[in-house]
DNA sequence: TATAATGACATACGAGACGTATGTCGATGT
DNA sequence: ACATCGACATACGTCTCGTATGTCATTATA
């Protein structure tokens, strides 16, 4: 019976990347001290050296944990909606308010690119893209967008939301900032569809 | 007569600054060694701290000027284009193309927003967005894009370029991808067109 | 059941790197 | 000519990281 063993090294595994994830997502990367965040979970850096190699390795952990909740909470979004180009619309509105989460902003937008390298070299930041890449072909196949390439298209996006979801953040007014990148994100969109609704979104306008 | 020692001050904090934008460009800011570099240019740290403070202070130096630059390069490409439409296009190209070189992706993509915060909060990087909104206004109100949010879709554009240049700098075939995503961009511009060109058109590049 | 072996973790140590406090020396102003 | 100031160097302390080593419990084996 090797169970509780397993579950131990796991738990310990657990404890430090959400100890980790706490550090790196409250005073970065460079400023949180192995030290400290270890010992707040009862551990040291010897089980963190054992476990993850070293810094680096532990912040892949926690941006590996981070992605794959940001695809768990995308699929859940995407499934529920029953048009497929508004459920595309939607889960850009999601993506776009799950890059708003300071901890994300922090870990996975500015100190993961600037310990781990470029994002577009991670095995992980492609599952968004990817799934957005399927979304846009099936919606050129099916003629409610103008053809074009998916997987272009889809990165292009991605980067207006990420994008945009910073300049939210730091928006002195974040929600009329949110309500001005939402309508501009729909203008986009609208613009790769084959037969543009005329939205009164900006119609309304200003 | 205080010339020369002026001369000789702004002659130190140059090369403090070339030497660091040289180190920051290369392994990085955060293992670029303080003492490395500036004993590289035949200083020691005690210059650095006294012209800029700390490291940080340094970083913000260095980004300074090459946001100045990048500033200057884009009124160039503007400056000497003749229709509206096609500058606006041309300028998109030609950030784009900038955010390839090595340099502005590590220091000033990366490392920038991990160590410096959020670009959207330092003063300078708004004026390549205050650039792109003036022209999507004028734009707009000449009746050639559609009316719409010009800063909103500034920074839409803005983000879809940044990240277009990582996907191109990290592909395996660097120049089919941008083809591809300078398409992706045209694709997407053109979406904005109160009058779209044929589609076709634009594939064969006008 | 006794023993060997493995692995999970802690501890001890050394190496840089940063920031500060202090010192020096030349230039500047009167 | 002298006092002041500022540009820069040097010395020191502190922190953090990574490695090398040690210990102890668990597991496998006989």
């Amino acid at each position: 019976m090797h169970r509780p063993r397993s579950e131990m090294i796991a738990q310990t595994r657990a404890k430090l990347v959400a100890a980790a994830r706490k550090a790196f997502g409250t005073v970065g990367y460079a400023d949180a001290s192995m030290d400290d965040f270890t010992s707040a979970v009862g551990l040291t850096r010897g089980a963190l050296y054992h476990h993850f190699g070293d810094k680096k390795g532990l912040l892949e952990a926690v941006v590996a944990e981070i992605d794959a909740e940001m695809d768990a909470r995308l699929l859940a979004v995407s499934s529920r909606s029953q048009s497929q180009w508004k459920g595309f619309v939607d889960e850009c509105t999601a993506y776009l308010e799950m890059a708003l989460e300071p901890e994300i902003q922090r870990i996975v937008l500015r100190d993961g690119p600037s310990v781990l390298g470029d994002p577009a070299t991670w095995p992980n930041q492609n599952k968004c893209i990817l799934s957005m890449s399927a979304n846009l072909k099936r919606l050129s196949e099916d003629g409610i967008i103008r053809p074009g390439d998916p997987e272009a298209l889809a990165r292009l996006l991605n980067g207006a939301l990420l994008h945009a979801a910073s300049w939210i953040a730091n928006s002195p007014e974040p929600e009329a900032t949110s309500r001005r990148a939402v309508e501009g994100i729909k203008d986009l969109l609208n613009g790769l569809l084959c037969f543009p609704v005329a939205t009164p979104a900006f119609a309304s306008g200003r």
